[in-house]
DNA sequence: GTCAGTGCAAACTTTTTGCACAGTA
DNA sequence: TACTGTGCAAAAAGTTTGCACTGAC
C-alpha cells in the first residue's frame, strides 16, 4: 500500500514538526487521493483491505492531528459521524448536499465569502473558518422525479 | 413540571396529527423556553431534576419527531453530539461560535440568504434548508486577550 | 377500545484512552 | 537514544431499538 503523496506536502508536515511514520504517510495519501469526503471507518476498511496494518486508533489520532494543523477539513453532514477532506492547496469551498441521492456538490462563491467577512466585522468577531451547507434536491434527482410524474 | 407552551403551538402539532402526551408537552415546553441551544443530555438532566419522569428514549424520539415536522432545528457544532433549538415562528438565523468561550452568536443576513438562492439557481439545486456556522474568536474574548497582553 | 407512545435495558455506533511496545528523527 | 507514535482492547459517549406496558384520542 503506497498511495501518492506529493513531496511538498510531506515537507510541509515536517516543517510543522510532524513525524512522518509509515502509517501517517498512508493515511495522508488516501485522504489526499480520495475524491469524495471520507469517514474514519471507510478509511479503515480501505487500509484493512490492502493489509496496510493501521489501527483505528491511529486513524483517529492522525486525522485529528491533520485537522489541528489545518491540512484536512473535518465536517459533519448530520449523519452521526465525521467526514474528512484534504484541504491544503485546495481552494476553499462550501457544500450542497442532495437529500435524495446523498451527492455532495462543492461550490465556491466570492460574494458569500466577502459578505461573511463584513458580518464578522459588524459583530467584531474574528473568523478563522466557516461551514456552509445547503440541503435540498439536486438537478438530476428533480429530473428523475419529473420523468416519473410524467409517466404516471 | 409545567413549562409554558403557547396554545397555537399545541394546535399546530395537533394539526400534524401529533398526539400531545404529557412527556411531549414537557419536552416541547423546555425546548421552547430554553434560550440557548440544548442537547439531549442537558434536556434529560433538567427533566430528571424536576422529577418529570421522562426517559432518554422518549427525549430522542420526541426531538426526532419535532425535527421531522420542522418545529425544531437540529444542529451540530462538531462537539460529538447534536443540539436543538425551537424553530417555529422564529426568524431564520445562522451562527457564529467562539472557539475560546464557546458562546454562540445568532445572526441573520439578507444578502447571504439571497446569494444562496442565486447560487442554488446556478446549480439548478432546489434548497430546502441550510446551515452556516462561522468559527472564530468573539469580541469579548479578544478584549480579554488584549488586556492580558497589556498586563505582561 | 385501539393503536401509537413510553420506559427500561440492552445493543449499537462512533470516538477516545491507557498502557506496553515500536520506530522516527 | 529519546521520545513520540502505534496497536490493542477496553471504555466512554451518544443514540437507537425490542418489547411489554400505558394512555391519548
Amino acid at each position: 500500500m503506497n498511495p501518492e503523496v506529493p513531496n511538498d506536502i510531506i515537507e510541509r508536515l515536517q516543517k510543522e514538526h510532524i513525524k512522518i511514520t509509515r502509517q501517517r504517510r498512508i493515511i495522508i495519501g488516501i485522504v489526499y487521493e480520495h475524491q469524495d469526503h471520507i469517514d474514519a471507518e471507510e478509511l479503515y476498511k480501505i487500509l484493512k483491505k490492502n493489509k496496510a496494518g493501521v489501527s483505528r486508533a491511529t486513524i483517529y489520532r492522525t486525522l485529528d492531528l491533520l485537522v489541528s494543523k489545518r491540512f484536512v477539513n473535518k465536517m459533519d453532514f448530520g449523519e452521526g459521524r465525521s467526514v474528512y477532506e484534504f484541504k491544503l492547496g485546495q481552494p476553499h469551498h462550501d457544500h450542497m448536499k442532495c437529500l435524495r441521492c446523498g451527492k455532495v456538490i462543492e461550490f465556491n462563491d466570492h460574494i458569500i465569502e466577502l459578505r461573511q467577512n463584513t458580518i464578522c466585522q459588524n459583530y467584531r468577531f474574528l473568523p478563522s473558518s466557516h461551514i456552509m451547507q445547503i440541503y435540498g434536491i439536486c438537478y438530476e434527482c428533480r429530473q428523475k422525479d419529473k420523468a416519473k410524474r410524467e409517466n404516471n
